[in-house]
RNA sequence: GGGUCCGUGGUCUAGUGGUUAUGACGCCUGCCUCACACGCAGGAGGUCCCCGGUUCGAAUCCGGGCGGACCCA
């Protein structure tokens, strides 16, 4: 077979993205196999497999492939998370509509119309990139099949009182109009104004949302500050809008900040809402969904946020009551879909109640990968309080399967049974079941997308009809949505099936740019994956996924490594294009093993223990280890050291010699080739056509560790071997000699036998082994300690001990190496000293003969300058 | 303000108690040696952020500081 020169990443990716059917991947639930289910993060659609995506994924496929030939029955599945609202703003974008202009339903197709082509566009670069996905698994939110599992969970939820509406502070996002979750807000850090506000003499308040004052409902002190002391509980009118608060005292306020005193007001921040619960405060909710303040708010009614802010402003100038203004920085929540600053308003939504004792102690149950990570998910539980409001005004979303009599009010949520249903259109089957009314108003509102996406392992396993098996196995994704997805999906798992919904979860990290910042329109900054498929091709941008680091570390894009991986590709072809010129003809027999030889061995060997690491590696989610071990091994243990020791043996050696190192790189190649098959699974398809012609790489087995391999003798004579050619090298490098010039004749000293038939090879020389030269004396060099024997044996001692040894005379040394001990006197004690506490270093002297004398570790190398 | 992670040759990175600190890229020298010049051989380059402690022994463990990233208030 004629193999190019040259591996063309492109043409052979191609090539197997064209050709692999997608059965290679198909999960079958009744296999016999033990499964393995992942429950993959469903992207949001928005028409571009970002690189961050393709991190993530990679992983994922790395697991699926490694699992798969490691004889799991994998499934990975690919759903995608429709809903939301940048959707909507793209399609009003897109058609120059507002969704007010069509119907819901017209505006929902037209949603969805644009949502397949995004879908579609994304599975073509997942294809590309040669992820082992069942697509025949594959699910997709916004259609009925699925959005009726959104709502069924919505009415077991509701029945078992784990939602309801009610009427609580939300935030809200003016802009969007619409609420969103605690979840949803950004934080982003800025500088505002403080202003001191007089609104009675000695009561001076120090506020930065002045346009809140109309909403003041108490006034705070520290309970000990002892300025204030006397005036709690007295009254103080609000200046502009007249009405009287009262001032009330509380921990929680920090006498260091502005004047000691705050306004509390309906509601500024959470910790308004904080207070407001505490203190029972009145509501004075002077805001409304468009984001202009309300009758409520007096002669500002009808202004906008920042129109109130400058009139209150200006209006307290003139009454003399804004004392002083000055600088501060703060941090202000924003909307992190639209960055438009939020405000929190009192309304009536929906909500999911949050037992956040019952999500921790189970989020503990599961394996969190790395294992701080779970510590975010901590944290963030810690910091909730307040309910998950899962009510949105939007379109394209599931409907909250819910309707309203209009006759009595009775709250009537829809039956499984007539689940999918969209009230906002459908009508009960059913009259009210408490007057008998007809007469129904459909909720309008929609559901969170996270009620989607949070039933993902449940969906993939057959819930709620018939689920098949449970908990999942593997939950990957990024450490952003560890507050959203992981904590939502553990929260309805318990609430629907009162299991952990996954035994694993690994995080990994985010995809930084090459300047290491987030990437970024702004920063320029960014790279999206077809730049590198086109450039070098999906493997070597899977190597640069894998390369990257350890899990759950953010990882830089680096065009260098994508380069390196592609270097390694075709490192990799080349070798198995020089194999294969040898082992067209040969038939691997284990009877060849007898004959194998000391390099052989050694290269064995090492293959075998590389074996066990990376398998270890890959069963504990670290890529980076195994394909920097396979990567090292390959180039330099392989190509560099065993291929030219064997190269004159396959060459010019006879049968006896050839087929032996025939048979060991034929095991070596096909351990190879199956080991990086997950990472780079079109490198290794091609290669493995090449080398065996049977079947696909990705259905055999993975290489398994064969102990009867592992061989320190061999290793250590290996070393040896490639020590003497090391040296030889140098030498040869030194005196300016080309590599493979012709040598005369070296003699190698050592007690060690070992084969020299590939290092004459190798050297272009005549090897001889002896045992010992009369003309060389030897000299005992350095007696090194071994620090791990000696340290806990004296402990304090060490020091002095060491020192001792030190001033050894060369009398004692050689009565230690050849008696095996010596006493050496310690402040008045005597101590023996044994030959196995020390590592010995020997210098080899030569006289008389016209040689050079070279040294490798214990070994001597003589060079007959004759020749 | 709190939490998590991190600080190792020019750059990126491995290393979690044993004195000779890993590898890659880059750099220098030589070589188109019959798999590969996207290569081979050889080489230079490090106060392991700083200070203190624990220990016979610290890049590694502990405390403090400085610097960075992220998460949260």
């Amino acid at each position: 077979m004629e193999i190019n020169k040259e591996y063309n990443a492109h043409k052979v990716e191609e090539k197997w993205a064209e050709r692999w059917s997608d059965h290679l991947y198909h999960f079958d639930w009744n296999s016999e196999k033990p499964h393995f289910i992942i429950d993959t993060p469903p992207p949001y659609p928005t028409g571009t497999f970002h690189i961050g995506n393709a991190l993530n994924w990679c992983y994922i496929d790395f697991i699926a492939r490694y699992k798969r030939m490691k004889g799991y029955e994998v499934m990975f599945p690919q759903g995608w998370d429709c809903h939301g609202l940048p959707t909507e703003v793209k399609v009003e974008e897109l058609y120059g509509i507002k969704k007010s202009d069509v119907s819901r339903e017209k505006f929902r197709e037209l949603c969805i119309r644009f949502t397949e082509e995004n879908i579609e566009k994304m599975k073509k670069t997942m294809r590309r990139l040669g992820f082992s996905i069942d697509w025949s698994k594959e699910y997709i939110t916004m259609y009925p099949e699925y959005f009726r599992k959104t709502q069924v969970s919505f009415v077991r939820m509701y029945s078992k009182g784990l939602i309801y509406r009610g009427e609580h502070p939300v935030i809200f996002c003016p802009r969007c109009e619409t609420t969103i979750a605690l979840a949803e807000i950004e934080y982003k850090s800025s500088k505002t104004t403080l202003n001191y506000v007089e609104f009675d003499r000695n009561v001076v308040i120090a506020t930065t949302r002045p346009e809140l004052i109309p909403a003041c409902v108490a006034i705070a002190v520290h309970p000990e500050d002892e300025r204030y002391r006397d005036m709690v509980g007295k009254e103080v009118k609000v200046p502009g809008t007249g009405h009287v608060v009262r001032i009330i005292e509380d921990d929680e306020v920090d006498p260091e900040y502005g004047t000691g005193m705050v306004m509390i007001c309906t509601f500024g921040d959470r910790q308004d809402v904080r207070w407001w619960k505490k203190h029972n405060l009145q509501l004075r909710d002077i805001l409304s969904r468009n984001g202009r303040l309300s009758e409520k708010a007096g002669r500002y009614a009808g202004l906008t946020v920042s129109e109130a802010r400058e009139r209150i402003l200006d209006d307290l100038k003139k009454m003399g009551k804004l004392l002083k203004q000055e600088e501060v920085d703060h941090n202000v929540g924003v909307c992190w879909r639209c960055k438009t600053p939020v405000e929190i308003v009192a309304e009536k939504q929906w909500f999911v109640k949050i037992e956040k004792e019952k999500i921790l102690e189970n989020a503990r149950k599961i394996r969190w990968i790395p294992d701080h990570m779970f510590h975010r998910l901590e944290s963030w539980i810690d910091s909730m309080d307040w309910d998950w409001v899962i009510s949105r005004q939007r379109v394209f979303a599931t409907p909250i399967p819910v309707w309203y009599c209009r006759n009595c009010g009775y709250v009537f949520v829809a039956r499984e049974e007539w689940l999918p249903v969209d009230p906002s259109k459908d009508s009960p089957a059913e009259p009210c079941p408490r007057c008998g009314g007809k007469d129904f108003e459909g909720e309008d509102d929609v559901l969170d997308t996270w009620m989607d996406s949070s039933i993902t392992p449940l969906a993939i396993t057959g819930w709620p009809d018939d689920l098949k098996e449970y908990p999942t196995h593997l939950r990957p994704q990024g450490h952003d949505i560890i507050r959203t997805w992981a904590f939502y999906t553990i929260l309805r798992s318990l609430a629907l099936v009162s299991q952990i919904p996954w035994y694993e979860i690994v995080v990994n990290g985010m995809v930084l740019g090459e300047d290491g910042r987030k990437m970024s329109k702004s920063l320029g900054n960014i790279i999206t994956p077809e730049e590198v498929i086109e450039k070098y091709g999906a493997d070597a941008m899977r190597q640069w996924a894998a390369i990257g680091g350890v899990m759950g570390t953010d990882v830089i894009f680096s065009w260098k490594e994508v380069v390196s991986a592609s270097r390694f590709q075709q490192k990799f072809w080349s070798i198995l294009r020089f194999a294969m010129t040898h082992l067209n003809d040969y038939q691997p027999d284990e009877k060849h093993e007898k004959k194998l030889r000391d390099t052989d061995r050694w290269i064995l060997s090492r293959l075998n223990r590389l074996v066990r690491e990376v398998d270890e590696a890959m069963s504990e989610y670290d890529f980076a280890r195994a394909i920097k071990a396979v990567r090292g091994f390959t180039w330099y243990e392989l190509a560099d050291d065993y291929i030219e020791l064997v190269k004159n043996r396959l060459y010019s050696g006879n049968d006896e010699e050839k087929i032996p190192a025939k048979y060991t790189l034929y095991r070596v190649l096909s351990a190879l080739i199956r080991m990086i098959a997950p990472i780079t699974p079109f490198l290794a398809e091609e290669c493995w056509q090449i080398f065996s012609g049977n079947g696909s790489v990705h259905k055999q087995p993975y290489p398994e560790v064969e102990e009867r391999f592992i061989d320190e003798e061999a290793e250590r004579k290996g070393d040896l071997i490639r020590k003497v050619v090391e040296e030889v090298r140098r030498y040869k490098h030194d005196r300016r000699m080309a590599l493979n010039a012709p040598m005369g004749r070296i003699s190698i000293v050592t007690t060690e036998t070992i084969d020299v038939r590939d290092v004459a090879g190798a050297l272009n020389a005549e090897v001889e082994l002896v045992d010992s030269s009369p003309e060389i004396t030897v000299r005992i060099a350095e007696l090194r300690p071994k620090y791990s024997v000696i340290g806990p044996m004296f402990r304090e001692k060490t020091s002095t001990i060491l020192a001792l040894v030190k001033k050894m005379t060369e009398d004692e040394m050689l009565k230690l190496i050849n008696d095996g001990k010596v006493s050496i006197d310690v402040n008045g004690s005597k101590i023996e000293l044994k030959r196995e506490w020390f590592e010995v270093r020997m210098e080899k002297v030569v006289g008389g003969k016209d040689v050079d004398v070279l040294e490798a570790g214990n070994i001597l190398i003589i060079i007959d300058k004759g020749g």
